[in-house]
Parts: structure tokens; sequence; C-alpha cells
DNA sequence: CTGTTAGCGCATTCAC
DNA sequence: GTGAATGCGCTAACAG
């Protein structure tokens, strides 16, 4: 069906190990004879077998992208990132998604399934357990973890505590003192997660104001709107004082404006909102939040995965950068629809 | 490293060829011999080796997935449709995205990548040249396409003229007459395109109430806000008296009312706006839309799919449900935030 | 610099 | 029902 080595061997009077190394380009051919097969090959319509070259090295040239969701903002971007920055290496990109609601935990990693058939793994956006992650290990292939991290494997994400404070702080230039927070899940389970970090950069900065440290101004949530609503009202229900939101995420703080709208409250005079990440809705409804780019990201993991197969070190953490936008949310600014 | 075939041969004290045979659970091993064999397969860890089952076989039990993006929500839920439709039968999703935008032409489609690497083709929201669908054929493989289609290969998607006429009857009830449209990209080279379906909807409608048909009333873009900013301010300038304007998607609609509300008109009482997808932001601007489900879309194509590379005759087409939703936005109602 | 040989791990004849 | 032999297409080790 397709020509084979022999094939463009037997066309140019030579061995097929002569032209396994010519299409390789290994120095030990000698480059008048390198150049005519590949020309010769490339006339022939000559493609390598994966599986044939799979079997004889060990190397699939193939690495796994285990994800919840790519249906978010956030997931899609470091998807795209990650599948560009490895098909610039000629990597393929393997898809897993593995879906994870409020309501019926995720299905469990089994990694058999990527067994032989991946020379990497890119974990994103996925919390892990120990005992998930002891059997990633096992496929003794590199692992990188992109969001959520592990405290042993190189973890690419953007530093969460940071973030928080830079919002905090903003929030606290402008006056406010009583400021609630919506975080995300995942908190108690996993103090590496996002949601952790974004939680202590909120605690710690209303800690520095000396006011006491109030927990009953916080309320855990899955990451969508529908929550973020939902924890609005449970908040202001309960402290009606409040005069600032910092929600860890645009897209629980977008959930958080349409609820003040509900109940009457204006954004940006009556009460400031705050989120992070800068989606494009952001810009749209006026959100003060905190830039990352998720699609630098990915594309920063996958160069550390391929570093890693290379067999170089990687650093245990690598934080893509950050930076502060004000919005008409957090009421500095009083044009609703900005550019 | 791995346990192979014959290494639990050789612990069942049997040939690896009947190990081979359990394992695909073919009748022709005595059932108790079978079953001895597949438990001690599970026990010993074994996993089969695809690349060698692929050089055996032929086939890669992988299908690629071509999409031009992933962080757009309907490609982000039509690959999350289509993975996890695949892997319900266990296959694997190899995605390869072709980066396009407005200023410059995508990647050429090079099937070369995918040869002897898939078993099948999914073409996710892709406009591929005659050209490029002649060089995929070459593959020999199942294609199917989803979204922008093609006339001799089954295509998933929905009835845009019908969705476009839903639209415009619910506008035309409501009382308008001078309705402009913001129309999608690739609407000259690809007659096939959701665009082009859109906009003879939208046609056909303005011709049924008598009107002159009016392509002035219409700008063509590219899927993003901005280019439905733009549109609409040149559309405006030209014709302010229209009353309505709908738009060929979601995102494209909402960047028509920010566009208004910049200009200082009222969405839903001063002009009506109207777009086709009813994605996650609709509801929160409150946008008329027609409803479409990609995510169900992409589970159906990896079905179609999976039918074609079994033998199955497939269909030309296959349209998903639609549903008019109705919201502020077309004035209709005068609440801006539904649930 | 190049050819020969062997083997990666499986599925498939063809015997028995 | 089962086993032995062969080949899928490539790379690696060893000669030369």
């Amino acid at each position: 069906m397709y020509s084979s080595l022999d094939d463009v061997a037997r066309a140019a009077g030579v061995s097929s190990a002569t032209v396994s190394r010519a299409l390789r380009d290994l120095p030990s051919v000698k480059p008048e004879t390198k150049r005519r097969i590949q020309k010769l090959a490339h006339e022939m319509g000559y493609v390598i077998s994966p599986s044939a070259s799979n079997l004889a090295t060990g190397k699939t040239r193939t690495i796994g992208l285990l994800t919840p969701w790519v249906n978010r903002w956030f997931f899609a971007n470091i998807i795209e990132g990650a599948e560009k920055g490895l098909r610039q290496h000629n990597y393929d990109a393997l898809l897993y998604t593995f879906h994870e609601t409020p309501f019926e935990p995720r299905q469990r990693l089994d990694p058999q399934v990527l067994r032989r058939r991946v020379d990497g793994v890119l974990v994103l956006g996925l919390q892990l357990d120990d005992e998930e992650v002891a059997s990633l290990a096992n496929l003794d292939v590199p692992i990188i973890f992109l969001g959520p991290g592990h405290s042993k494997y190189t973890t690419v994400g953007i530093d969460d505590f940071g973030a928080a404070t830079l919002i905090m702080n903003h929030l606290v230039e402008l006056g406010h003192t009583k400021i609630g927070h919506i975080a995300g899940p995942d908190m108690e389970q996993f103090t590496n997660s996002p949601s952790a970090g974004r939680y202590r950069g909120w605690r710690s900065a209303v800690q520095s104001l000396d006011l006491p440290v109030d927990d009953a101004w916080r309320r855990d949530q899955s990451f969508d709107q529908a929550s973020g609503m939902r924890a609005t009202h449970g908040l202001l229900d309960a402290h009606p004082d409040l005069t600032a939101i910092f929600a860890a995420t645009d897209t629980l703080a977008i959930g958080v404006m349409r609820a003040l709208s509900q109940r009457g409250l204006k954004v940006g005079t009556d009460i400031a909102v705050a989120g992070i990440d800068d989606e494009e809705t952001a810009k749209y409804v006026g959100l003060t939040t905190v830039r990352q780019d998720p699609r630098a990201q990915g594309v920063r993991s996958a160069q550390l995965l391929l570093s890693a197969m290379a067999g170089e070190e990687t650093p245990l953490t690598d934080l893509g950068e950050i930076e502060l936008i004000e919005r008409a949310s957090s009421g500095r600014i009083s044009v609703r629809f900005m550019d």
C-alpha cells in the first residue's frame, strides 16, 4: 500500500539500513548519497511507519495530554498552547479528558491506557491524588504538571498567592476593608491547588489589615458562574456590609456580578468585584482582574516536557507572567465598556 | 520492561498465539483456558503494545482530530464530545490544530503526517479546499466532516438556513422589517459553510417580506467580537434606520451589543439583536439566539466515523437539534438578567 | 561509509 | 482447540 524503506532502498540501489540512516540525517552517510536518497524518498512519497519505528526504538514521539475539560477558557488555551509546542518538535498530542463535576467524582486515572503509547505526560489542570500520581510515575516517562502541581514534579503555573495579593492591594488601596472571597474547589484535599494559593493570598492580606481573620467572609465553590451567583447570595445574606468581593476566577466573578445585579446592587459603585484570569468576557463586563496567559503556559509546559525527555534537568516550578488589569468593576473607572 | 505476550504465555503454559486469541476474546479458545489466561494477564499487569499490534494488523485504533482552534466555545465543545465518543470505544484521539487568522492564511493541511497513524479522520470546523480534501482522501481512511462540510462526505452540523429562518421569523413577528446581517467568513469560497447557510436564510427571509433584497445591509466578518463591533459601526453609519441586527454567531452578536452600547443605543429597546449558538455568555447578556449543542455533534461525528470504519454506510448529512431561545436582546423581554 | 543480521511484540496463516 | 512459523517496517549492532 505505502512504500517502505525497502522499496526506497531498492530504487536507490542501497540497503534499507542506509536509507534509514539517510532519512534520519545521521552523519555516517556520505552527503551525496544522503541527498540522493532523501530526494528519492520524497518523490516516492515515502512516509515512515511510526509503529515500526516505535517498535524498534521504544520511542513513540507522542505525548499524553491529560485534562478534565477542554470547553473552558483556561483549559482550551493550555491545550492549544501545548499542542502547538509539541507539534513544532514533531511530537503528536494524544488527548485524554477526565470530566469532573461537583456531583460525581471524575473517573480515576488509569495509566494503563498510556502504557507504551506515550514518551511523556502533561497533566493539565487535573488534581491527582497521591495514588494516581504514583501509578502515573510507574509509566516511567517524564511528567510535567500545569496548574495544580505536585511537590515532586515540575509544575508550570502562576504565583497564585501573588495574584491574589495584587488584587487585594488594589482593593485596599481603593479604601475597602471588608472584602469577601469566593474560593475555588479542592482547597481541603490539595494545598497545592490554585484555589488554595489564592485563598491564602486573600487571607494573608486580610490579616495584614489587622482585621480579624474572618473565614465567614469566604465561600468555597466549583468553577462556574452558577456557583458564583449562589455563593454571592449566601455571602451577602450573612454579611451585607461587605464592600468588595474577590473571586478566585473571572468566571466566578461574573457569577458574582450577575448576583449583585439581581440584588439591585451596582457593580463598581455599590460594591467592588475582582477576579483572576482576564478571559475574553472580562473585558466585556468591565471586570478588574489579574491577567494570565494559559496559552503561553501550555507552550512552556511542552518545552519543559521535551527537555525532560531529553534528559535535562527541569526546575521544580515555572511561573508565568501576571498583571493587574483595572476595570470598572473595582470602582476606579466609571465607564462600563472599554477597549 | 513490560511483560509481553510471550511472558504471559510462558506463565500460563500455553503459546503466545493462544494468549493473543484469549485476550482478544476469540471464540476459538476453550472458555476455561480463556478465563485463566485473561485473569493471569491481568494479574501480571500485561498491556498490549499498540505499535506491535498496529504493525501486525494495520489498525491503529487512533483517529485524527483536525481543527482550527480549541479555545473557542464551538470548537472546544465538539472536540470534547468527539474525544468522549471515541474513548468510549477505545479509540485514541490525536489532536491537530491549524490556526486561522483573518490576516495570515492557516498552514495548509499536510496529510502526510497522518499516514499510517490514524484509522479515520474527523475534520472539525475546518474549511478545506478541494485540493486538501483530495490529499486527505488519499489516506484511504474514512473521513467525517463537522461544520463546514463537503458535498461528497458525511457532514455533521445543523440546518443553518433553518436556524437563520427561526431568528428572522422571530424578528419579523416582533414587527421588524429593516434587519441587517453580520455574516461570518468564508462565504465566497465555500458555499457549504455555516456562514453561507445563515446568510441565505437571512436573504430568503428578507425576500419573502417583499422588501428589496439589500445586500448593503450585510457585513462579512471573521468570528470574533471585535469584528462584530467594527461591522456594526459600519452598518449603522450607512443605514441608521435598521431596527434589528442578526449576527451569524453569538460572539459576533455580543460584539454588536458592545458597539450599540458605545453608540448609546439600548439593546432590546432601540434596536434588536440576535445570534446563533447559545454559548454561556449569551444567557448573561440576555441575547436572543438559536441554541445548538456542539458537544452532541462531536459525539455524533465520532459515532458516524466509527460506523464508517466498520464499513457501514453513513448518511450524507446529520443535522443536530436547534431551538429558538428568546431573551431580552430581541425586545420581547424587558429584564436584563434571567435564569 | 555501507551492508547483513537480528529482533522489537504482536496477529496470522497453516499444521496438528 | 492449540502451537510453530512467518512477517508487519523499522533500527541497532556488528562486520567489513
